[in-house]
DNA sequence: TTGAAAGCGGTACCAA
DNA sequence: TTGGTACCGCTTTCAA
């Protein structure tokens, strides 16, 4: 199939790539006569000026890089990313934008940053799996490049653009929730606390065991990649201890499903003799105490984050002298069923 | 940040830019001696070059596109596409290429495909979520855009290249594992049948009740978008039946959550009263009969159609000329804990 | 209101 | 083996 350029254009038209180019960019000192037989001829010949023509002369790419560690990748790819991704992706839409994915070795992060800047890939990124420790804020931040982190980095003390969900209220509820029912014997099945999430939601855990007076076991606490073998594995040893656990605190809806396989194993009930949380950002995504009209008619709200972010980047892009902006979002927690611990 | 571009970099050596993009490409016209110093120059300013410009000028952009239609994002998105998504990246980046991803509305992906290609974003695509009647195989072929289906279109007789998974055998041999248990009411939770590979499971299935004599009985399929909630409703359904499903095919793990609560707050035993057999390709793909040694180490292989699919898309643009090239997968299913029916 | 021409940062042909 | 230069397709000053 055939495509026509600007120069190709202008000649059919008998007016100079300047006057068309001016036409179709909006300019003001185009006649609406001309400008109207432009865009008449432009949308007949399906005309689409070139990208890396245009972007070669505004010096902007109209692309926006989502740069995300392989390592991590375990944790972050499923099922998470996808849905932010697609939040992200209507936004980017909306805006013109192109969105790069860029799966990155975890030893690679600043060659992978600084390549992206200085091949002009992308006009800026979003930053995906930080941890509690991570040198890429500081990087990005004097390269240049105009970024937003999903999730937040708690070394990090220079003002930076995240969102995030509430990690740590989120797992502090869910304990008191689980302490108010009589339970003592909670155990937590995290991801890799390495992860800031994690590490958020540890802390929320151990807060809502000091709230009841409960002393923190270690134990009950298991840190590892979210599997549904991790969490089956992690189940059966819980309940093999001589003060087992009764009650359990799930990171992720996948290891949760290993936890349920566990307990129905034994012939317990879930909810009866065992009760489970599950927490896992795919379900747990609210906007601050209002409604998102815009995405429910979307399955899962990690899209509104993904939203956001790029929102909130596409922004910095085009004021990029404005200051840091945060948007922390609740988390609505997966219930269950869930009674106090059985009788013994 | 500073960085260099060539102009500069050819003015700090004292050579012309064509000696260094030359040095720089691998042309062997440059004396070894030129080259060594080209390469410690670029290497000590971290010289990249501009991909826009480097595309401008050969005319090629370095980049695939993904593109998604948005109302089977619901299907695609999760948790499949994340995992295709990494493979084909890890391909993709091995090879110098970048990942473009696309969310395209329903209605809107003829003019889709065709901005794509007008406005030279990507040099090659991938096609996600066929139908199993989809036109964008014939439009794409007569875009001369080069590309790779994600599954099959039944509807289409030109050749074309795909990879996909053997929807149609795993969910064959599925309903025959079922029947040889003796099994005769076994129900389908099937996704939306409009999309390819649910018509070829359906497919599947009708052939193991027909192998085993049995009756296809409608009441006992469902089609919907695969969600816990689908799957918890339609097995409270199907159990209520007078003449009751005993057994589940479940097309989606995240339906089989749905079902299993379902089974489990009747006080019923997966696998001693109800069997059910979840299909998802998060677990199941597999390379045709030898091992897949690159993937190993990761959660999944669907990372290896991605991979595969990739390597295709690539292998097509170094080569116009060739035929078309499909990879069929074999899957491998999760047949969890199954017996026969429970005696009346 | 329109057009000519100089870039943007590379590649590749043709000469030297 | 190296360099000069036209060109990729578009934007943007400057002049008309």
């Amino acid at each position: 199939m055939y495509t026509m350029n600007l120069k190709e254009l202008a000649a059919h038209l008998g007016l100079s790539q300047t006057t068309v180019s001016r036409a179709l960019n909006g300019y003001p000192e185009v006649s609406e006569q001309t400008r109207r037989r432009v865009s008449a001829a432009a949308e007949q010949h399906n005309y689409r000026p070139n990208t890396r023509a245009k972007g070669l002369a505004t010096g902007r790419s109209m692309a926006i890089g989502h740069v995300l560690p392989m390592s991590s990748s375990h944790e972050m790819v499923n099922p998470v990313f996808g849905d932010f991704i697609a939040g992200a992706g209507e936004t980017y839409a909306r805006n013109g934008y192109d969105m790069v994915i860029s799966l990155v070795e975890d030893g690679d992060q600043e060659r992978a940053y600084r390549d992206l800047r200085a091949k002009g890939t992308v006009d800026g990124i979003i930053v995906h799996g930080p941890k509690s420790t991570d040198h890429r804020i500081a990087q990005l931040s004097d390269l240049g490049l105009p970024f937003v982190v999903h999730g937040r980095v708690s070394s990090e003390n220079a003002p930076y653009s995240w969102v995030d969900v509430n990690n740590r209220r989120a797992f502090h509820r869910a304990t008191s929730f689980l302490t108010d029912l009589g339970h003592t014997r909670i155990a937590l099945l995290n991801g890799l606390e390495s992860m800031d999430f994690a590490a958020r939601r540890r802390a929320g855990y151990e807060a809502g065991l000091t709230d009841a007076g409960l002393p923190l076991d270690l134990d009950l606490c298991r840190s590892e990649e979210m599997t549904e073998q991790f969490g089956y594995d992690a189940a059966n040893t819980l309940m093999d201890m001589p003060d087992p656990a009764t009650a359990f605190l799930v990171s992720s809806i996948i290891s949760a499903v290993g936890v349920r396989r566990a307990v129905q194993e034994r012939g317990l009930a879930l909810g009866r003799d065992i009760s489970v949380i599950t927490h896992d950002d795919e379900l747990s995504y609210l906007q601050n105490g209002s409604d998102i009209p815009q995405f429910t008619a979307t399955r899962s709200s990690v899209r509104y984050a993904g939203a956001q972010a790029a929102q909130l980047l596409l922004d910095k892009i085009r004021n990029p002298l404005s200051a840091p902006m945060n948007k922390l979002l609740e988390a609505q927690l997966v219930l269950g069923q869930s009674t106090g611990p059985a009788a013994k």
